[in-house]
DNA sequence: ATCTGACCATTTTGGTAAAATAGTCAGACA
DNA sequence: TGTCTGACTATTTTACCAAAATGGTCAGAT
């Protein structure tokens, strides 16, 4: 082959992410994760430049798994404001399921994280926010959704969304992460997704 | 008097509230405070019997302040929309003002917190979840909103807010503390109270 | 009733040597 | 040529300990 072995490649991928997922970046060190891959630490460095650079792609990885399926949703043939609710569903589903994004999209602040994956986040926050819009301008221009800038809304609904993830990785952390609280979260969101809906439809 | 000079008691906090805010609790000395008081630290222990207490005196204060002005609101004789409106507007004004709240009920986690002071947080959120549920409550029975429990939605809109909060410490934090921004907050803030008043509305 | 200086116990800090770790490289092997 | 290794270096993190800082106490002054 031409290219870097595309399966060992994402091996390594899971690999770190299983050891991302438990101890987070500060606390992964190479010769662990090249233990678990059963080879020699610098054989990751002939697929990745620096351990920052796994991380990010870890971290990538996930995200992109979360958009795709937030995006599945925009394409369907549905009425905006059921696209809306599915968006606020999926939401929390999704963010239940993804390990890593479950950890580092809620953590306080920055911690231990690199900087670039710090403009990862802003980047993912912000595709985040642009399927939202779309969904909110595809509302508006249909006449069903009577809001002023689907921009605006966007980013409102999105902070406001945040606040809900928040109290959901605060159980988290504290271990309390039964079935209960995930349902009563699902709760929370749903309950919100059905206001607003309420609040700009026409 | 038989009671301790509750002007100095006063005094005390007063000083102790200006440090705290400018370093955060951690980072000032009770030597620090006694030396604004231009008297002895031993002097501090007439008043208070820790630096805890202290601290916790200073926020309480803090949030009683806060929370008169909130309560007002609900006294008035308006429609329940209005004051929601008002009580949406209010949190983010006063949030602005109140330096040690604005610090404290924002920064990541508990940071350096006390225990006892994360307890006055709790019951802080409490209080004005309260208050909320009442707007909520007294809206619903005079049938001008449409909510099944005031409590689950009271606590479903605190979350939001927090939400919106967060946004705002993040500019604070960073020193992007100018106008441009508080008004952007404040446009978000009012923005989402518009749609869950015509959300929960009959 | 209010406050002080001297005092103690514990925590925080500064500095340094040892250990751990990220990243490099010349070359082995298929 | 593509994949990997063991040995190596430079830098960061940890472990430790003594010195300084700090929270809190107390007998007594005013």
């Amino acid at each position: 082959m031409q290219k870097p072995d595309s399966d060992r490649h994402s091996a390594i991928l899971d690999a770190a992410r299983k050891r991302f997922a438990r101890f987070g970046p500060g606390k992964v060190t190479m010769d662990e994760i090249a233990a678990d891959m059963g080879c020699s630490k610098a054989a990751l460095y002939y697929y990745f430049s620096t351990k920052e650079e796994i991380f990010r792609q870890v971290i990538l990885r996930e995200q992109q798994e979360f958009l795709d399926q937030l995006t599945v949703i925009t394409r369907q043939d549905h009425p905006s404001s059921e696209k809306l609710r599915e968006y606020f569903h999926h939401h929390l589903l999704l963010l239940d399921e993804l390990l890593n994004l479950k950890i580092f999209s809620i953590v306080p602040a920055e911690e231990k994280g690199f900087p670039l994956v710090q403009d990862l986040f802003r980047q993912f926050a912000a595709k985040e926010a642009a399927l939202l819009r779309d969904i909110l301008a595809e509302g508006k221009s249909r006449g069903e959704f009577s809001i002023s800038t689907p921009e605006t809304t966007a980013t409102l609904l999105q902070h406001a969304l945040q606040g809900l993830r928040m109290r959901f990785a605060k159980s988290y952390r504290r271990g309390e992460i039964n079935d209960s609280q995930i349902t009563l979260a699902a709760d929370e969101i749903r309950m919100l997704g059905e206001i607003v809906v309420r609040g700009i439809s026409r």
